[in-house]
DNA sequence: AAGACGAAAGTGGTTGA
DNA sequence: TCAACAACTTTCGTCTT
């Protein structure tokens, strides 16, 4: 694990103010080009820092770790610039990949208000695609997005294909390509979307009232049991009910607001609830 | 006039022969 | 590899409030 400092020191390399300290070692990181900047503390274990297997694999060599009894800073520095100049060299448009990937994600996790912890995973997702080779051939916008959306995913954030892919520059089309493709082949496990979550959040852009959302939520549990939800995209259900549930509170609603909101079409809506109420015949009592 | 409705055609992906 | 298929969208004419 690593926090954020605030730190108004730049890397020495890159020039980035993107510092995190790594709690293990205490040595201040930077997140866009990997140099390591604090030279104050003794690291105990080995100097190196590895971003994922295959570099900790290139980086394990023999030496001793730096002690006490090397005080020589400019030593120190050379060394450090030498180890730099040898990453660069040997993996290069790697390097040069993942550095530019890494700030085009902090960029798009920014606009979409991620937390770190959904950024931390993305950006996990990304150099084990880089390490798996998946990414020649396709932009890094794109693969930067499909990794973002599936961190979402798997922290049950409710960020949704389209939005990521606004962020990103590119149309939701091609971020569901390279999602579909990064999820096929990193065999990741990704949850399915959790429609409660999808009722908060558009009953809180919706503005509706406590008592209609908690109706919203009775009529999908209810929907959920009979079984009525299988194959349908979780958006569209949980629109369907929200739509519903204002109906039954008279809380007016048009299908088109919910529509846009849940970002699915009137007609979807309209499929869901006839369907909803056509199985849902306990609603008649409500 | 706005909202709801539903038919019809189109889209992009999955499945299965 | 291709056609059938399911879910969803787009579009548009019509009905309802």
């Amino acid at each position: 694990m690593s926090a954020v400092l605030d730190n108004p020191r730049a890397c020495d390399e890159c020039g980035s103010t993107a510092l995190v300290t790594d709690s293990e070692t205490g040595e201040l990181v930077c997140t866009q080009c990997g140099a390591v900047l604090v030279e104050t503390i003794i690291d105990q274990g080995p100097e190196w820092r590895a971003f994922d297997l295959e570099q900790q694999q290139k980086l394990t060599r023999v030496g001793a770790p730096l002690t006490l009894t090397i005080h020589d800073k400019e030593q120190e520095r050379q060394y450090r610039l030498r180890k730099w100049q040898r990453r660069t060299s040997s993996n290069d448009s790697t390097q040069r990949n993942l550095t530019h990937a890494l700030s085009e994600m902090n960029r798009i996790a920014n606009t979409l208000n991620l937390p770190k912890s959904a950024t931390e995973t993305a950006a996990m997702i990304y150099r084990r695609a880089i390490q798996r080779r998946l990414i020649r051939g396709r932009t890094i916008q794109s693969v930067v997005a499909s990794a973002l959306y599936m961190a979402c995913r798997q922290c049950n954030l409710i960020r949704s294909l389209e939005d990521v892919a606004k962020a990103a520059n590119i149309t939701r089309k091609e971020a569901a390509r390279n999602y579909r493709f990064l999820h096929k082949e990193l065999k990741q496990d990704v949850p399915p979307v959790d429609r409660d979550n999808l009722i908060t959040k558009f009953v809180s852009k919706l503005r509706i009232s406590g008592p209609t959302e908690q109706l919203a939520r009775q009529i999908l549990k209810k929907a959920s049991e009979r079984k009525l939800t299988i194959g349908r995209a979780p958006e569209g259900i949980t629109a369907a009910c929200i739509y519903i549930a204002c109906k039954l509170n008279k809380e007016e609603r048009t299908q088109g607001e919910i529509a846009k909101t849940a970002q699915i079409t009137e007609v979807t809506i309209r499929n869901r609830y006839k369907e909803l109420i056509k199985n849902l015949d306990f609603i008649v009592e409500l």
